[in-house]
DNA sequence: ATATGTGCAAAGCATTTGCGGAGAT
DNA sequence: ATCTCCGCAAATGCTTTGCACATAT
């Protein structure tokens, strides 16, 4: 990742505005708008080379497409299941060691959350 | 799920003999075995079906193609780093209700820990 | 001027589906 | 005999890649 493009800032741009992770082709329509002319391998490519130098981090639901965001310290997701919208969790449970058997070490984990976000619990219920 | 037939029951005895989440191929590589003729289709066809009937669970882990195996019961995962053996976390944390903003809803969740397994422990670290 | 970046279209994978024939009931 | 199920191959949907042209340096 060395030249600066127009592309390349406008799919930047498009991760840093969002205030959630983003798909692929979230990240190609938002991008779109400054630059029409982009192709989502383009952004495939940008994606990759973000995530590689750890800028970007990848966010991946069980049975979804993956997601990404910019990297911002450890944290957890809660995904609305009535409206499919991501949302970021900064509380994290803390330490899983307890959890394992003797003689296993953890190193990291992973929480998502399911439920239902405020706008979809003050909405009239399905 | 209505007709008893040799490619549903090697199906169904791949997954019951591994103690271990299956990967759709490793069902297929396992179920040939007694019906060399399977396909892939018949494969994934059967696993949608006892997904449905709630008899297999789907263990996705991030950046990896979807694992299978029967239900039994809410349980967590481990992921060893080392070996990548998945193992069977019958342990749960409980609530994560506080963990998330006002006015959001918790329904379910979902737990993935990451580290050394008691044998790749004991083993010589890399 | 040169090497990297881009868009397009084709290729790769994992998974799903349409269809005619095989098999369970 | 009937209706479901199976295997094959084609179709999807997402992601990657090859190539020729564009463009940042």
């Amino acid at each position: 990742m060395e030249r600066s493009t127009k592309q390349r800032a406008a799919i930047r741009e498009a991760l840093q505005r969002a205030d959630r992770p983003l798909l692929a082709t979230e990240v190609l329509d938002m991008a779109q708008k400054s630059v029409p002319s982009l192709g989502i391998a383009t952004v495939y490519r940008t994606l990759k080379a973000l995530i590689e130098q750890e800028s970007l981090q990848v966010v991946e639901l069980p049975g979804e497409n993956p997601r990404f965001e910019f990297a911002h310290g450890h944290h957890h997701h809660f995904c609305c299941k009535a409206c499919g919208r991501v949302y970021d969790i900064h509380a994290c449970p803390g330490d899983f060691g307890q959890m394992v058997p003797p003689g296993f070490q953890v190193s990291d984990h992973e929480v998502t959350l399911y439920g239902r976000c405020a706008d979809c619990e003050n909405a009239i219920p399905t």
